[in-house]
DNA sequence: CTTACTTTGTGCATGTTGTCTCAACGATGT
DNA sequence: ACATCGTTGAGACAACATGCACAAAGTAAG
């Protein structure tokens, strides 16, 4: 597979592919491309995503469950390994194969069960409370869906998604094309 | 409100407070700073979120689900006025005053109600054919929750959100952190 | 009115990112 | 063995973003 191929595929540029996997060392062969499947294996490695994740979901809502039950979430190596809410009804009952569990053994259970990244799926109030408690307990990542900048020291990285910034993202580029017309 | 502040907010720097908002005009004054209601105003209006939204949302799943009860999302002024599914036990049903409909009346209904946005919450396999009768049928722009690169007319933005790339992209931080030590 | 203080908006210098171009290199065919 | 073709990897260059520093401008106090 061409540099050139490769780029059709990522809606970028040939030169863009071939500067990006050359930061990390020389794939390809000249004049003949890239092994599509060898490629993919060594990025896999380079990305960190040639082996499995303990994941804790915080937050049994709506979109806690919808993440739950994201088939690509499991089937990519990320393995949920525990629920947490602080709704006193919600805890004891159960996701499939995981009871949801209190808060309150939220320090208890992130080192028992050994997680390593932690999602966030709760209201922006209580965000900040769990973000630092998760990182005392030594996570290393967060993913993080409440509307509020998280404070949490540098060498934890934390990954926001924001759904009303996006709309509104595409509300101002709407609004930008009509302009220019 | 100064720059100084605002930056602190913002988790950037006061330099690049001012130049970015200098950028649309000139909001502060000197020796005071910002205004903060009326700058406030002045970006809804810039940035196209000053008024309300017509939102179609395709996929009644559970991201769908997520989506829909988001109160951000009516309070931010996006407004859901119609939902589709091809699964035809759900078509008919109702959720909250919506009921949901079928594809089949799909162009009929984004006309009918004057949809500006379109939603895609469904598999990464349907969503190519949705998103080109949304373009067909006028819509403004689109957010898209599959996991695939759409293919549209420049004209028509598109902004992706993919779960599994956010994990991946925490996974690698992680990894990148660890050697670095 | 004058002076001291505060804060913006912008020119400049620096660093980062994306694009273009081309020599080096491997494969292929004669 | 040799020439030709296709493709990579890297260096040069342009465009862009970021951070610094300062003049301009406005406030406040004596």
């Amino acid at each position: 597979m061409s540099s050139e191929e490769l780029a059709a595929w990522g809606q970028t540029t040939a030169a863009q592919v071939r500067k990006d996997l050359s930061h990390f060392g020389s794939f390809g062969k000249r004049g003949l491309g890239y092994q599509a499947g060898e490629l993919c294996e060594s990025l896999r490695t380079l990305l960190g995503i040639d082996r499995s994740w303990k994941v804790a979901l915080v937050g049994a809502g709506r979109i806690g469950l919808a993440l739950y039950e994201y088939p690509a979430f499991r089937s990519r190596g990320y393995d949920c390994v525990a629920i947490f809410d602080s709704d006193p009804e919600k805890i004891g009952t159960a996701w499939g194969d995981q009871s949801i569990c209190s808060l309150d053994v939220f320090e208890k259970v992130m080192e028992e069960r050994g997680v390593e990244l932690v999602i966030l799926a709760i209201p922006a109030d209580a965000a900040q409370e769990v973000a630092s408690r998760a990182v005392e307990a030594g996570v290393n990542g967060i993913l993080n869906f409440a509307p509020i900048r998280l404070n949490v020291p540098a060498e934890v990285p934390v990954e926001d998604v924001n759904l009303v910034i996006e709309l509104e993202a595409l509300s101002f580029q709407i609004k930008q094309r009509k302009q220019d017309v």
